[in-house]
RNA sequence: CGAGGUGUAGCGCAGUUUGGUAGCGCGUUUGGUUCGGGACCAAAAGGUCGCAGGUUCAAAUCCUGUCACCUCGACCA
């Protein structure tokens, strides 16, 4: 009782998940390191752990970007008013959240220039200078940057001031084109969050209410967190010619016409940090998925004094290395092993690597592997293969237990009673009549949101859930963050 | 923007009700003993109490104002 009072003192705790969601998500944040608040209101500073993250995901979805014919660019952070003025929905969609520059040094700006909440604008003004025609089409570029938006209420990697992310921009010579590039987009956005981040998303349209300010028709990609409530985790976006009208981007067709592009785009940004902390983690904090953990296996030395003990770590670390997982050799002599068991499985490092005398006098290692929490022991010899095969098995365990976990709170309901109850801890599947009166009664009554009308279509039913009329659409409806 | 909360050492907090010139834990530094699940002992360094006024012989504490941050709502990736 002494013991563990005094415990008490030094060790912090993370507030458990059932107690309050919301909390263990900011205990998580804060004891990992991932972030820190800075001195701006709303705005984070992504520490070397969260960024490692954060450039693992980089790496993934560019390389796809790259292979599905996508070019980087960079454009500027600041957008003159008249600019954002141009359309319409668009402007009074992001008004309420733009931050203005007004001062250049002293002086003040005879136009206001907005710090970009995106960059639509900016990207089709470019496009109207750079597009004669058809030949030149199309133009897929992309750009990793931060926005800013003025935030009412802000939360790490969720929703903050500023947010760094990607945002594609192409233009296309025909509508079947730009659909074609929304839906491919949407599908890169898919295969990562499931095969790289090991969350299981619903992919489907948006609803006119939800769509983005602007778009014709706006594409979601949706994952349950662990508290039931939906996360929008990646858009995309056509646009028909709605901007290309707006901004004048035209072009001349191989029959000699003056036509109007059709333009797409589509975006991702560290909230998936937030995806994958929500759905992953657990009461002894992070558990990463191996493909963008910034440490896939970590070496940890017990009983370092002990001859050889050291030397053998440092030998594995350098197989390992060479076998292409990213390792650490944690040989700390500050800490006791005890303190590094719970430091890395803090930090959410899929494969711990206990190397002890006890070990090495069998020629073996004890592997835990922190999505299950089980040791296990393995022979030295062919221990990089083995780790990856893991690794693997760790991927696919963490994506199974989140599949489970959605498609246990995830359920068809055919009345406003059984939404009601189902939107309190997850997703509700229903038929809707389409109409934006019933989102909003829905929304009223329950706080909760369409999210999606999945591609399946296969109906439920053939009456709204909400009026009771004849149902258009299969839909999803939650909470949402 | 509404409701609540918090600003005191690097971090977490006590002290504020009842004014008397700042304390605890962790961490840090140094030395030693430990080392297979958050080690222990000893010594040391570290604070104009968010900011600005006011009241008072005296303010972390009372009054006024102000700024910031957090949580929960309403709106949004």
């Amino acid at each position: 009782m002494a013991k563990e009072e005094k415990k008490q003192g030094f060790v912090e705790h993370i507030t458990p998940r059932d107690v309050d969601f919301s909390q263990w998500y900011t205990d998580v944040i804060k004891m990992t390191e991932l972030c820190d608040y800075s001195p701006v209101r709303g705005c984070m500073v992504m520490r070397p752990y969260g960024y490692a993250i954060w450039e693992r995901i980089q790496a993934e979805l560019d390389q796809r970007f790259k292979a599905t014919g996508h070019e980087n660019v960079a454009m500027p952070m600041l957008i003159p008013e008249s600019l954002l003025l141009k359309e319409a929905e668009h402007v009074e969609g992001f008004a309420p959240e733009v931050a203005w520059v007004t001062h250049g040094g002293t002086e003040e700006l005879t136009e206001r220039l907005a710090v970009r909440p995106t960059s639509e604008t900016i990207f089709c003004t470019m496009y109207s200078k750079w597009v004669q025609t058809w030949r030149d089409l199309p133009m897929k570029y992309n750009q990793w940057c931060s926005v800013m938006r003025w935030e009412k209420s802000t939360r790490p990697f969720l929703r903050t001031s500023e947010f760094w992310w990607q945002e594609g921009h192409t233009i296309h010579a025909t509508a079947e084109e730009a659909q074609e590039e929304t839906l491919t987009m949407l599908e890169v956005y898919r295969e990562v969050a499931e095969n790289v981040l090991a969350l299981p998303v619903i992919c489907g349209r948006k609803s006119d209410k939800e769509k983005f300010a602007g778009a014709r028709a706006t594409y979601s990609i949706e994952a349950m967190m662990q508290d039931g409530k939906a996360l929008q985790a990646g858009t995309s976006h056509n646009f028909g010619t709605n901007f290309a009208e707006a901004y004048d981007i035209q072009f001349q067709s191989k029959e000699g016409k003056l036509e109007y592009v059709h333009e797409t785009s589509w975006g991702v940004s560290t909230r998936l940090i937030g995806a994958i902390i929500m759905t992953h983690g657990d009461e002894r904090g992070l558990r990463l998925p191996p493909t963008i953990a910034p440490i896939q296996a970590v070496i940890l030395p017990i009983a370092a004094h002990k001859p050889g003990v050291l030397e053998a770590c440092e030998k594995l670390n350098e197989e390992l290395k060479a076998a292409g997982l990213r390792v650490k050799l944690d040989d700390r002599d500050t800490v006791s092993a005890g303190f590094k068991f719970n430091d890395w499985e803090l930090k959410g490092v899929p494969v711990r690597v206990e190397v002890g005398p006890r070990d090495l006098e069998n020629g073996v290692v004890t592997i835990f592997r922190r999505d299950l929490c089980e040791k296990v022991t393995l022979p030295l010899e062919g221990l990089a293969d083995a780790i990856k095969e893991l690794l693997a098995d760790i991927h696919k365990n963490l994506f199974e237990q989140a599949k489970a976990f959605r498609d246990n709170r995830t359920q068809t309901v055919s009345n406003m009673e059984e939404l009601g109850e189902v939107v309190q801890t997850g997703f509700a599947k229903a038929m809707w009549c389409g109409s934006r009166e019933c989102e909003d009664t829905i929304k009223e009554k329950f706080n909760a949101t369409s999210r999606n009308m999945p591609f399946d279509q296969t109906p439920i039913g053939e009456t709204c859930v909400c009026c009771g009329k004849k149902a258009e659409k299969l839909i999803y409806f939650a909470k949402a963050y």
